[in-house]
DNA sequence: ATTTGCATGTCGACT
DNA sequence: AGTCGACGTGCAAAT
């Protein structure tokens, strides 16, 4: 009845319990069950894009009786099946990736290739992915007096956290007395995010795609 | 043929384009496409967890010809269909969402309910989400003598993030002139957060579920 | 295999 | 509506 060895999507009545880095329940209704080929098992309810239960690829299916029983390493979906309303295998499924364009990195470009209208500063030497002790920067630039100026980029608005993550690695370059400025750069701010920039005597740079 | 009143699983011959937070493209290719009764739209490649395309809870879907328009505040999503392999309407979709244990919470709970256990140190308040200027703690200890123990508890590995997270609240602390521990609570803690720990000064609780 | 940080993160809670 | 933090975050790239 169910091909355990092919795609499908099974809608069904049913419970599911889950087991793994946390512990779940689903209580007895109606669900979209999909089964993909690399082992994911995805459960659907009828709102939010998010999937009310899943396994990700790699898992293994079972079939016992009437349940379904998908593992992982760690962790176990155990579906019960009590009724299947409309089972339908997915026959040449495609496993095209999304391409992608406005990224951060396009960003982080568009701030290097023209520095001058960001910071009106001569510089030196200016680098992508700068490596910290405190992980990488988005973007460095250094003045030819050695003055770091850390630019921390992101694609949509920025929030408090990301003012938090620039400090950090303007401590970082503070702690090996190089002389730094932390500038946050991005579309759009939160207010917040505003307030604790100024705190830190960070600057914000507005940049758009 | 595609009735966009009720929520429907439909495979197809199709390919996607994507506007909004970025732009992308899906190649034409068989997807799964879903619709829920939210009005979020999801579109499923044969592997992985997470749907290529997307739109969330409160779009509106349209047809027009061929297209199916799926449309946001400031999102849009157009699914060019060239061949319809099944449609399937999903009546009577439940809605009923997960019931979760081993949260958090409860290891919140643990802490403070045993906190001897952990800090050995008589405490006259403990407190959960204490509010602070940077948001709340997930727990606070208060000595006599008014000496702030700020644990900052995760469920399962804690990383170098939530040391940062941790830092704010306790040089938040700090500022208000009250002398701060901090702790980073949490089952498993990853190897780089240990060294930041350290560096900090602050200190790993082990707790477990 | 493990760690790190991005993401159209999503989602919920609270202001 | 805007902000903030949790999440079984998922996921890919780098170590």
């Amino acid at each position: 009845m169910i091909d355990i060895t092919k795609p499908f999507m099974l809608y069904a009545l049913c419970s599911v319990e889950y087991d793994g880095r946390a512990y779940s329940t689903l209580e007895k209704g109606r669900y979209l069950i999909i089964y993909k080929k690399d082992g994911s098992v995805i459960i659907h309810g009828s709102d939010l894009c998010k999937a009310r239960n899943y396994q990700q690829s790699g898992s293994i299916l079972s079939i016992e009786k009437d349940k379904l029983i998908s593992i992982n390493k760690k962790e176990k979906i155990t579906i019960d099946i009590i009724e299947q309303i409309n089972y339908t295998p997915l026959e040449d499924w495609s496993d095209s990736k999304i391409e992608i364009s406005r990224t951060e990195k396009e960003l982080v470009d568009k701030i290097a290739n023209n520095h001058k209208l960001f910071i009106n500063i001569e510089f030196a030497v200016i680098e992508r992915e700068y490596r910290t002790d405190s992980g990488p920067v988005d973007l460095v630039c250094i003045t030819p007096n050695n003055e770091y100026h850390i630019i921390e980029v992101k694609r949509n608005k920025a929030t408090i956290n990301h003012v938090t993550q620039l400090r950090k690695y303007v401590d970082q370059m503070q702690e090996n007395d190089f002389k730094s400025y932390g500038y946050l750069a991005s579309p759009e701010i939160g207010k917040n995010a505003v307030e604790f920039l100024k705190k830190n005597g960070f600057t914000w740079l507005k940049v758009d795609f």
